[in-house]
RNA sequence: CGGGGCGUGGCGCAGCCUGGUAGCGCGCAUCGUUCGGGACGAUGAAGUCGGAGGUUCAAAUCCUCUCGCCCCGACCA
């Protein structure tokens, strides 16, 4: 490809909306543009990248044994009302009408499509297992868009979907999609970190997700370095050291006055942090007040909170007057004579003597209260968040929190949509059952910029072979001037195009300063910079840099000519 | 949705407070000189000052509404 044909320019300056370098970069390299909140056009050199990623996701679930298919990108209501998502999903699920005013969506995922497509092909045990996979377009408006690639609106995601007699074979299955992305992340070179995940909405058994460490990352993780463990921060669990024990003391009222933070409590009755209960209000997605209560040094986990009292509909903060309608006091808030709310206690607290709580009457807290005896939970879990230093729940060791971004995720979902779409099949044993499903996504576009994240310097993109958009940059410097050089040039930029769309080279044959295109040769990021000037020629041949390490060495027109054939990888170039 | 910020040629920005009819750098075009690390000179093109309404003799500037974008939070496979 000849630079000054390309669909694209540099900026010399950085775009202003960029915080995240792969964002930064991926503007300034003419890689991709914004059409609004979330939604970009690739660019040509861009849509190749994207193209090559797709590929190598392509080639590990080809190698599983996934099957590449394609699902639409609208999808009529009915369907996602029958799985029940479509009351479930809030705003993010785009809906329309049709011409026909029929209820339309924006394809949120594909489970519900795949469980259609099973109940319509799969009669018998013998026609499974079976896994299928595709590329396609997601819309998820979602409230806020952030980083430039990393959380979009409308992707392009490859989602497979495993589809299996029972859960054995889901094991199975599971098994194999973690392997193959392991392999497909290693290609990429992202160092992906397989955590334990919450299941959310997909409901299921069990999931994980893949996590590659950037401190823009959405999602914390705890991990511990002694013995590998790793979650995601909404479900880890750490060790909780016992408290000392103490005998239950009669309670107590304490004023209090403007002591209406943990911190502030615990610095005016010149107590540590945990020797108090802290209390926090929401209201579920069903209408259900809860009060949650934890020991004053932990926060509260609104995940493991949701998944203790199985609110549908998430939850959000209670407002003021809704608390105070329940009998209880914000800053000064405790369960004890709440009414009309769903009291969640924290296991810590259960085994937590003689603890200072809300007395629900502001300026005033209450001395020595232990559950059960002054109030009674609902429920008794474990609804803390882990925290930096925490024992790890394996090992005991300090495990560390780190910010993350989520490139792929796996998940056994179940018989949810198989049983909802009426996807059943007779098994050897004369009975019908429903199909048992998993499914695995991948964000192609918030991979691109990861890989970025991970293989960028101060100069600009440095792509790993096997996903840049072309084998090489070919420089040549002089101009009209120096028809040797253009000669030269031409023959390798043909010779490059002949040997196959993956050997293709990008020649910036643009009548610019050399300055302007080793700039621009550095910023575009491909693993190979090829210089043909008359120094080069007369030292030689083609100077041949590698853009990672910044090595060069200066090889014959022939040599370079068989590298482009038979490509850079091998390592030659470097000897 | 709450908080904060920003919309002025392609990009980055100044001008706004204190109204007087738009400017800088880069980029772009033409010509010439240059040619191994973002060259130089000359000439030139390009802006409904996000949009609507209002105040005023006069609005990029003041007021009201509105749209969009970014950041923090909420949210989130």
């Amino acid at each position: 490809m000849r630079l000054s044909q390309l669909f694209f320019t540099t900026l010399r300056d950085d775009p202003a909306d960029a915080e995240m370098a792969s964002h930064r970069l991926l503007l300034r390299a003419g890689y991709v543009r914004q059409l609004g909140s979330g939604i970009y056009s690739l660019l040509p050199l861009g849509f190749r990248v994207s193209k090559r990623v797709e590929q190598i996701i392509r080639e590990e679930q080809d190698r599983i044994g996934a099957q590449e298919m394609e699902m639409p990108v609208v999808h009529p209501a009915e369907v996602w009302k029958e799985s029940g998502r479509y009351y479930k999903i809030g705003p993010e699920l785009v809906r329309f009408k049709d011409r026909g005013e029929r209820d339309m969506v924006l394809a949120f995922t594909h489970e519900e499509i795949v469980a259609i497509l099973l109940a319509d092909l799969v009669q018998s045990y013998r026609q499974l297992p079976k896994m299928v996979y595709h590329f396609q377009t997601k819309f998820r408006d979602e409230p806020r868009s952030r980083g430039g690639l990393i959380r979009v609106r409308e992707f392009v995601m490859k989602d497979a979907y495993s589809c299996d007699r029972d859960e054995a074979g889901l094991d199975k299955s599971y098994r194999e999609q973690f392997a193959a992305y392991e392999r497909t992340f290693k290609r990429l070179g992202l160092e992906a970190i397989a955590v334990g995940a919450d299941v959310g909405v997909m409901g299921g058994s069990g999931a994980h997700e893949f996590m590659v460490l950037n401190e823009f990352g959405e999602d914390t993780i705890v991990l511990c370095e002694t013995c590998g463990y790793a979650e995601n921060q909404q479900i880890a669990e750490v060790r909780k050291p016992d408290p000392e024990p103490e005998d239950a003391l009669p309670m107590e009222d304490v004023d209090t006055p403007g002591a209406t933070t943990i911190d502030a409590l615990a610095t005016f009755l010149d107590i540590p942090a945990s020797k108090t209960a802290k209390a926090a209000f929401f209201v579920t997605g069903d209408g259900r007040f809860v009060v949650a209560i934890v020991r004053g040094d932990y926060d509260v986990n609104e995940t493991k909170l949701v998944n203790a009292i199985k609110a549908t509909g998430g939850l959000r903060p209670a407002t003021v007057e809704e608390i105070v309608a329940r009998g209880m006091q914000a800053g000064y808030g405790s369960p004890i004579g709440a009414t009309d709310s769903v009291v969640v206690v924290d296991e810590l607290v259960m085994r937590s003597p003689n603890l200072v709580a809300g007395a629900n009457r502001v300026g005033w807290h209450v001395k020595n209260v232990n559950v059960p005896r002054d109030y009674t939970p609902d429920v008794v879990a474990e609804i803390t968040e882990a925290r930096e230093g925490d024992a790890c729940i394996r090992c005991g060791s300090p495990v560390k929190l780190r910010k993350a971004i989520e490139v792929g995720n796996i998940f056994k979902l179940g018989t949810d949509f198989t049983v909802a779409a009426g996807a059943m099949y007779l098994g050897e044993d004369g009975e019908r059952h429903p199909i048992v499903m998993g499914s695995y996504g991948i964000g192609v576009g918030r991979n691109v910029a990861c890989v970025v994240e991970a293989h960028h310097d101060e100069k600009g993109i440095i792509w790993p072979a096997e996903v840049a958009p072309y084998a090489a940059h070919l420089v040549s410097i002089g101009g009209a001037k120096e028809p040797k050089v253009t000669e030269i040039a031409e023959r390798l930029h043909a010779r490059a195009a002949e040997a196959g769309p993956r050997h293709e080279i990008l020649w910036d044959d643009r009548d610019e300063s050399p300055g302007v295109k080793f700039t621009d040769a550095e910023l575009l990021g491909m693993p190979w910079i090829l210089t043909v000037s008359p120094r080069s020629l007369a030292a030689g041949g083609i100077e041949v840099t590698e853009r990672a390490t910044g090595e060069r060495t200066t090889l014959p027109v022939h040599e370079v000519e068989r590298m482009l054939v038979e490509g850079f990888e091998t390592g030659e170039a470097a000897a």
